[in-house]
DNA sequence: CCAAAATAGTAACAAACGTTACGAATGACC
DNA sequence: GGTCATTCGTAACGTTTGTTACTATTTTGG
């Protein structure tokens, strides 16, 4: 066996390599983690939302999450504040700060990826799609079967 | 901005979810980290080999080696000897524990990883080829570019 | 309703990890 | 040929991370 031509491992360089050369915008240049980042990025669609279901929109287990917001939450990016319908939810929300973050970070992140992007011709582009959610679906299946 | 869509977002998901697929068959069943794995299975193509070279064809860095090849070491299944040409080297070598190892692991990797790529047809396999090639190298670009 | 189970989030500990610095060995250059 | 820089691998440190357990709250089911 190849380790080279190993699927698994040529996805893990790729997303590595494609991961890093996007985290560098927000490491380097905004001090925020791949968690961080990725919570600051679920709100930038809806503004406020519960930890709860930034874990299930981020992929990040309840910990992740919880580490993420309190340091968000320390540099005043978002603020988090108590449920009233469950008090066991916190209701997590964007500060003009973290907007404001989101307003200069967004646009280079979206630039970058379209630099990536632009490496496919729309058929490529389309049948990755394709063939990335094929294998999701397959390695879930041997996630499930054990 | 939707994370879901986010091109390196489903990558390191896909890549993640893949990598359990077949992870869980070395951690569960073997003992072995991700890190020893690969050290295993670099040393599957060729034998032997010296670290340095391990570090290259897994792309670990000498850290992940150096503790990868430690915890191999320890378990017999492979050795470490100096290489009298360079004493800073040395040379990693699979013991017979460890190619006994290897010969049960092995086809249940590859059994795991055909299942996968069954998913797709050769065309899509070839694209996803091409594209995987072609996101590598623009992402090795933007890195270089900081 | 009330006890038991379930859920959200956090804390506290231990294991894993990356980084920096080091010792040993070799190579390069004056 | 002797110093200076470089390379290999490891050690030691601090940080990050995963795990387990805990508190507070809500839901469920007898």
């Amino acid at each position: 066996m190849n380790l080279r031509d190993f699927l698994p491992y040529r996805l893990a360089v790729l997303s590595e390599a494609v991961s890093r050369s996007i985290a560098e915008l927000y490491t380097q240049r905004f001090d925020l983690s791949r968690d961080e980042w990725r919570v600051l990025a679920a709100l930038a669609g809806s503004d406020t939302m519960k930890t709860r279901d930034a874990a299930l929109y981020t992929t990040l287990d309840k910990m992740q999450v919880s580490r993420a917001v309190a340091a968000l939450e320390k540099r005043a990016l978002i603020t988090r504040e108590a449920d009233p319908e469950d008090r066991r939810n916190r209701i997590l929300s964007l500060t003009p700060a973290g907007r404001a973050l989101l307003r200069k970070l967004m646009p280079m992140v979206q630039a970058r990826e379209a630099f990536l992007l632009e490496a496919l011709t729309p058929d490529e582009r389309a049948m990755l799609d394709v063939a990335a959610e094929k294998l999701l679906a397959r390695a879930r299946q041997l996630q499930r079967q054990g």
